[in-house]
DNA sequence: CTGTTAGCGCATTCAA
DNA sequence: TTGAATGCGCTAACAG
């Protein structure tokens, strides 16, 4: 026994690899070859390192291990989302952690609430952490300082929402397109005051949301009454406010097209409480659970956040393993789900 | 310059405090003070060593300098959950990230979908990375090889389920309680063939839920009629398929307790389908988004799972501030909140 | 097959 | 105020 190590029994924290090499009467390489399962160990020797684990409860330490191994990942990656409780964000995460498990790395998750400061520091400490990669849903306008990182050899797939300043993997839905559509199907039943209610206009999605919802108006030759589009809906809150606003005026809107599920969801309540449901068609952006239910049911543009979350993470993988193709961009399809509050022809205010 | 480290102006990966030393021409010691902000460094050097910093991109290997300070904590903590993407768990999840985010501490989280398995495996996992804590949703029966963990240093919080053969705390809901009133009022009400579709009886909360069921007919006086009792509804599929079976019977229940969220929209669907809706009366154990808006709305035994997770994470916070107080076990109230569906009218089956 | 030495990136101890 | 040595727990490279 050579070592000058602890000599402990019984460790306070932790048992490391010289407790039981000490205890097994081996070399810490020994040890270290049994717990890697390296080949060349004389079986009895191997029991007896493997008795002394059981004995002491160790457990790798596996920054320890991480940082001597020359150039060795983590295992673990970092999601930074918008919040984990709204069930889009929650569902496209479960499809990134369902292919990091597979790959036995760990997700590090943080909800950011469309903060940018949150974020920045959610970014700073994935990176501290050494991460191998993140999937970024961002809330800033500007990922520039994330080129940084990304010339250290970080590897960086947004979803949801472009990069911006950036060169980066992307996997997001057809937006414009899904918005296009269902303003598209609203104005063919006739109507043509269609109000839109999204979210804040920093964020991309809205944009292009509210682009698409544009665009069919110009397809259809109609125009566009400013007065019937409200933005910075980021809270449920506001969402409220803005609907029933909007739906007590003398020339209320007869269909809304709201780009967001929360905003949805907000506007059913306010629609339900007008006893409107019947009256003011409307189509919301993202699935809403139950929405199959109501009465009518409720007509969304429907996405795949667990197709989004999986893609993503594939293409973040992807890259671990060495892929350094191109930067892609990837869209995914949308799909305009008819239940019946989108097939409401319109109304005239009978107030 | 005596130090015989790397003389790379662009180092490939991440710069260390070396690369920063030499930059800034100083020892890595007071690289490292300037980092973690300690005094006694002249203004001029640690401008000199801040300009390094800033050149190459240095980032502090959280890793490595956890691995060195004494007893140090790593500013992590695991959360394992059945599945982010229940609402019940996202929200829950969201709660603790909250508490944790504001101490700087970044959250690790797994889902694990009721495999034993993938639960020990996330573990494990856990423990390997040397978190600080963590916050369980457990499936397995027995938690006793926790114990273990426990003596050496670990600090476990269960939620929604307590632990089995360990001492550890605990954050729930008043799983029986919840379901005796909610059976109880249908009882009052006159309905005697009640259904119960529960989860899985290896899980405490179905056994407490089915528990709370069985002691409501106690109460009244009534006899259960087991018949109307299925189990082991994990799956959505098999929910629905149970509810079908249930509700096409000539003497079918004239009211059903749907013991969990995914059962209960799955039971929402299938009287939808049967157009039972108005003449079964239903109460669900777990809040639904939108069940107010349907018709009926839907009655449900509400818990709150942002307070299950936030009391959760300070228990496991104040624990790791070295609060050793006895093991405690919060059990929080729920609520019966009568929407339409549990208030129906007990109907004879009209064939 | 086994062990020794060195060092991952950093913080601590102690000396200058 | 600054820096050189030492070692956290582990593995790589190189002995024997």
């Amino acid at each position: 026994m050579s070592h000058p190590g602890p000599d402990l029994e019984h460790p306070a924290g932790h048992a490391t690899i010289r407790h039981v090499a000490e205890l097994a009467g081996v070399s810490v390489k020994s040890v270290s070859r049994v717990v890697n399962g390296e080949a060349g160990v004389r079986p009895e020797l191997a029991e007896r390192v493997t008795a002394a684990i059981e004995q002491l409860g160790y457990r790798r330490n596996l920054a320890a291990s991480t940082l001597r191994r020359r150039g060795q990942r983590t295992g673990s990656i970092g999601v930074v989302i918008q919040d984990v409780a709204n069930p889009f964000a929650a569902t496209l995460l479960r499809a990134v952690e369902e292919v990091a498990q597979r790959r036995g790395v760990v997700v590090l998750a943080s909800s950011i609430d469309g903060d940018a400061e949150r974020e920045a520091r959610a970014v700073a400490e994935l990176v501290r952490r050494r991460v191998d990669g993140m999937i970024l849903m961002p809330t800033s306008a500007q990922h520039g300082s994330l080129a940084e990182e990304q010339r250290l050899g970080m590897h960086v797939v947004f979803v949801d929402r472009p990069p911006v300043g950036l060169d980066a993997d992307y996997v997001g839905a057809d937006n414009a397109g899904g918005a296009r559509t269902a303003v598209r199907a609203l104005l063919d039943r006739g109507h043509r005051r269609i109000a839109y209610l999204g979210d804040t206009r920093t964020i991309s999605t809205a944009v292009e949301r509210l682009a698409g919802y544009r665009q069919a108006f110009v397809d259809a030759g109609v125009e566009t009454d400013e007065e019937l589009i409200v933005h910075d809906l980021n809270v449920s809150r506001h969402a409220r406010a803005a609907a029933a606003e909007l739906l007590s005026r003398r020339d209320r809107p007869t269909a809304l097209f709201t780009a967001q599920n929360l905003i949805t969801i907000a506007a059913l309540h306010v629609l339900r409480g007008l006893e409107l449901r019947q009256r003011v068609a409307h189509i919301g952006f993202d699935d809403v659970e139950l929405g199959d239910l109501l009465t009518p049911g409720v007509s969304v543009v429907r996405q795949d956040p667990t197709a989004i979350g999986r893609t993503a993470a594939e293409l973040l993988f992807g890259r671990l393993d060495g892929d350094d193709g191109p930067v892609r961009r990837v869209i995914r399809p949308v799909e305009l789900v008819e239940r019946g509050s989108g097939e409401l022809a319109p109304l005239a205010f009978e107030g």
